[in-house]
DNA sequence: CGTTCTACGTATACCGTTCTACAAAACGAT
DNA sequence: ATCGTTTTGTAGAACGGTATACGTAGAACG
């Protein structure tokens, strides 16, 4: 076990004391419940910034609220969701709630037993980003405790709440954009998830479909699939660009993807974007970059984070009605998808 | 409050009726102390099985260990964190122990805070990535709290763990490697931290300087701080590239900082390696994209990982006695730096 | 002046574990 | 059979909060 502290902890029993008062009217101000005189909190809060009191978590997490946010996060290496993080620290900022992250490498069974340990350790509510598990599962997740869930189209469900963009719209706008600018053969790479419309993928890909067809590409139709992996994505897209029919674009369902196909690129001695346009997605910080100058689609990643943290905060705090919070996406063009040479 | 379950939970209470035995013959078995009978053992495993037990975490909590570990993260966005995360992950797979993650942003302030809160909720240790507090600081923190340190060189203390790369030693490869292909005025773009022997930086300057001198470059040292901000970054280089005397080599104290060096020098139309070269340190898979084919230092961050959980719970098992644990860094050569033209 | 409210405080059961102290049973050696 | 010794199991007090139920003093009212 641990270094033995005997310097006995301050407890709520100290502060009370110390102030003259119950136990109970130190608990009371901590949660300011109703009841307390103003002369009471004072004197109260007085006390305990003298004695450099903190509540005992666990003690909490026995009969109320850990004032915990569990956070479900796919994966450490996708800048976008350090985007949605820094929105949800901002909406919490204010207020008491701390988080704590865990990370699912998209496994849906370690998605699961994150998910009993978050609720194990009394967090007040959870907070998925892009998960895996189908719409029933997460419907019984948010029975069992406060959820909200950015990324993940779910409209119909009143258990829990999301934010998300509008992803279909996003993707339309990418095949737009591309077309406009003379690009015909334009090859969507996506994920390979088991086809869930909740997904985003699953969303984009329709949008990439509806525009194709809108602007009469229904012909040049491609929905490729590849794994999450390094290794994966670049011999999909590698097995792509070395095809008789090789396509003229490529719009990647995420910046990560993105960047490993103008990679494979540059391998292959191809310019981008002279010979082949890239598009990306999420707008994450290394599209800038000059050496890649990917154009993408913002979905405005702190926006969602801040959103769904406040809806989290709300339903924890009784509403029972599913609310859903949709941004509208924003195409950033950059060089990545400079109009074809004719 | 939160929709109340009014299911009551399986508790420890539960089993123990289901299993015909004590509550205390149960805690046993959970916490496999000594006294229990294989027999009872067990039936007490049935029912938990049976019956879906989870410990409550909060429960644990108020008397002994929560199985869960803290870590401290400076921030999401550079993925070489998430190298370190998986090793951690890896040492924690056949454990009983869990973690949670806080982002400090980089500020001391921040970083005390959360680890007030992650003592707060009884955390059985606290793994910090890349600290930025004092020396006295974290011994403090580590007689209150068992702890181990990835990224922080304190071998003289006994009280707290670290895993760490020799980053002189890799500091002096990347010098010795750049002046092997002809580089002369290497500048090295440094975090502008205070002056702290413990942090990484500080440690690659001295291995900078050592090695520069060593091979007879001692007039050509520049250590050019900057802050962590893509901006501040972005100017810094800036402002060395386009100055009279250019640098003909970079080496920047990590890959994010390399990649916006990558950027400014594309921006400004020059050659990499031709008119400069530039050397990163953490081999992130960035890395690796052709479009970036930057020479970087690998530092085994999944080793580190892995190693500093290890300590770790080594620790929080009783150990007194500091252990330090060092890789050899590995320099990776891509050509960001290939020989300089004559 | 008695009664009813209201506002403020308090006493205390309770949450689900851990762990110490102890009882009972089983064993071994005379 | 008797007496230690060891093994196995149990009872019950903590742990540090929360929240319910209740007491009490004034204020407001008739």
């Amino acid at each position: 076990m641990a270094p033995a502290t005997k310097i006995s902890r301050v407890t709520i029993k100290t502060v009370a004391a110390d102030a003259g008062v119950s136990v109970a009217a130190v608990s009371k101000v901590l949660r300011d419940a109703y009841g307390v005189s103003d002369a009471l909190r004072a004197r109260v809060q007085a006390s305990m910034e003298r004695l450099n009191y903190r509540p005992h978590a666990g003690a909490r997490a026995m009969r109320g609220r850990t004032y915990t946010l569990g956070i479900l996060l796919p994966d450490m290496r996708n800048p976008f969701f350090a985007d949605i993080l820094a929105g949800v620290n901002e909406a919490l900022e204010r207020t008491q709630y701390q988080t704590m992250i865990g990370v699912s490498r998209s496994a849906e069974t370690i998605e699961m037993s994150l998910i009993d340990s978050m609720i194990d350790r009394q967090m007040d509510g959870l907070l998925m980003i892009g998960p895996r598990m189908p719409p029933e599962t997460a419907e019984s997740v948010s029975i069992r405790i406060p959820t909200a869930i950015v990324g993940y189209h779910v409209p119909e469900l009143a258990t829990l709440d999301t934010a998300n963009n509008d992803d279909v719209a996003g993707a339309a706008q990418v095949v737009r954009h591309l077309a406009a600018n003379g690009y015909r053969r334009i090859t969507m790479v996506t994920l390979a998830v088991p086809t869930k419309n909740v997904v985003v993928t699953v969303q984009r890909e329709r949008g990439y479909r509806e525009a194709m067809k809108e602007r009469g590409l229904g012909q040049h139709v491609n929905i490729v699939p590849a794994d999450q992996t390094a290794r994966e994505v670049q011999t999909v897209v590698r097995h792509l660009l070395e095809s008789r029919h090789r396509p003229e674009a490529l719009f990647c369902w995420t910046d990560m993807v993105a960047l490993h196909a103008l990679s494979v690129a540059k391998d292959l001695g191809l310019s981008v974007p002279g010979d082949l346009a890239i598009v990306g997605y999420d707008n994450t910080i290394y599209c800038d970059l000059a050496q890649n100058s990917l154009t993408s689609v913002d979905q405005s990643g702190q926006v969602l984070g801040l959103q769904a943290a406040r809806l989290l905060i709300e339903r924890i705090d009784g509403r029972q009605l599913g609310d859903h919070f949709v941004v509208s996406p924003r195409l950033v063009v950059r060089g990545s998808s400079r109009p074809r040479p004719s």
